[in-house]
DNA sequence: GTCTATATGTAGATAGAC
DNA sequence: GTCTATCTACATATAGAC
């Protein structure tokens, strides 16, 4: 997906190989420290150095430390975003939409890009959180995460005709916080005695809690 | 309830009634600052002016920044555990406990006080989600939040004797960070097709939601 | 306890040479 | 595109007079 809420300088000409993957680590360094200090406590310098640059080429290919966060975010969305939709209409076909099945379509395409696919995208979570936490991102959360989440309620809301919407909604809503939470408060269930579990097992616990969940807030919630 | 981990000096006289008065405005004006910004981007010079007093002031009553942060914290903490516990302790009386009344025994206290104690409260929910999503605060999370949700977290496994611990602490991990979704991240709700409910509304639905969503991890967790 | 004044560090951003 | 050098602002913290 092209984004374009951030303008890029028209291009005189193509970026080389080397501009490329100094580009390329400059959003990978801003990725770790972000995700390890948040927006506020992170310094440019820090992800400049993480990187092996210069400051002044941190700002070259990131823009401003804002612009830098909304980049770095806006990556790993997108590519998250078609998996979930992907991973939706596919299940479409293996019969009819149930509650569970679609949860399972929004949360288990993180998870396999997190098995395969590295460190980025547990740092990645982090930033969700960051996100999630600010009504300072509300503008990248809207552009970014609102789209593909009002699909996955909208797919909800037609399995409860006779629910408000906003009650699944926010079933929604507290379901995503806790995929947030398993993903980024391990130390808090550690502390509360959590062992340690794999993260397939985890993520299959998650889902049987989140369906249920939605499906008591719905039909509790019905219009008789 | 005396907190130790913040060692005072010792004091050579009580102090007087316009200290006492200086420190709880720089307490309160702090609690605002830090929840409208978070820790990092909260400045002393804000919180200062924000109180009507001197920069050096807050240092003095309060500390060094992070000092300032574990007082206001444990604050209200201490305060909300012990109404909580009570609440438990409350509804033992009115017969067994069930997932459902277990959750709302450490839910409802907290809404009481939103509801009656003013915006102090609501700031504190800001506060508790900035602690909860960085484990740099893990020690104030282990002295101020731990003793009460391991309580909880017993309280909620005696009702599966069968089912590993790890999964009833999870659940619950998981309804506290829904709560916390419900009371910091109401943009996102609404961004998501939530219109305004009365929070005691949105407290029963989440009530439902979280207890549905326990004994649905804690059952297919039974051991056989 | 309170205030003025300041020490000391580091932040984000950019100008300009190469 | 890359690097050096620097501008400007504001951060936390504290010393010392009252």
């Amino acid at each position: 997906m092209e984004r374009n809420f951030l303008q890029e300088k028209q291009r005189q000409r193509a970026p080389s190989q080397r501009a490329l993957a100094t580009r390329a680590k400059v959003l990978d360094a801003a990725e770790q420290v972000f995700s390890r200090h948040g927006f506020d406590a992170a310094s440019m310098r820090e992800i400049a150095m993480s990187a092996g640059v210069q400051v002044a080429l941190v700002t070259h290919h990131g823009g401003s430390k804002e612009e830098l966060f909304w980049r770095v975010v806006a990556r790993r969305a997108d590519e998250l975003s078609q998996a979930r939709m992907d991973a939706l209409e596919a299940r479409r076909f293996r019969g009819p939409l149930t509650v569970h099945a679609i949860i399972e379509c929004f949360f288990a395409p993180y998870l396999e890009k997190a098995e395969t696919g590295g460190a980025g995208w547990f740092a990645y979570a982090r930033l969700v959180a960051i996100v999630s936490a600010d009504p300072k991102w509300s503008d990248l959360a809207a552009i970014c995460f609102d789209p593909t989440a009002q699909h996955f309620v909208d797919e909800l809301a037609k399995l409860y005709p006779s629910t408000p919407p906003r009650a699944v909604a926010a079933g929604f809503v507290y379901s995503v916080s806790a995929l947030i939470a398993l993903l980024t408060s391990d130390w808090r269930m550690e502390a509360l005695g959590d062992d340690r579990q794999s993260l397939a097992t985890r993520f299959e616990e998650l889902i049987r809690f989140c369906a249920a969940g939605i499906i008591a807030a719905a039909e509790s919630a019905t219009d008789f």
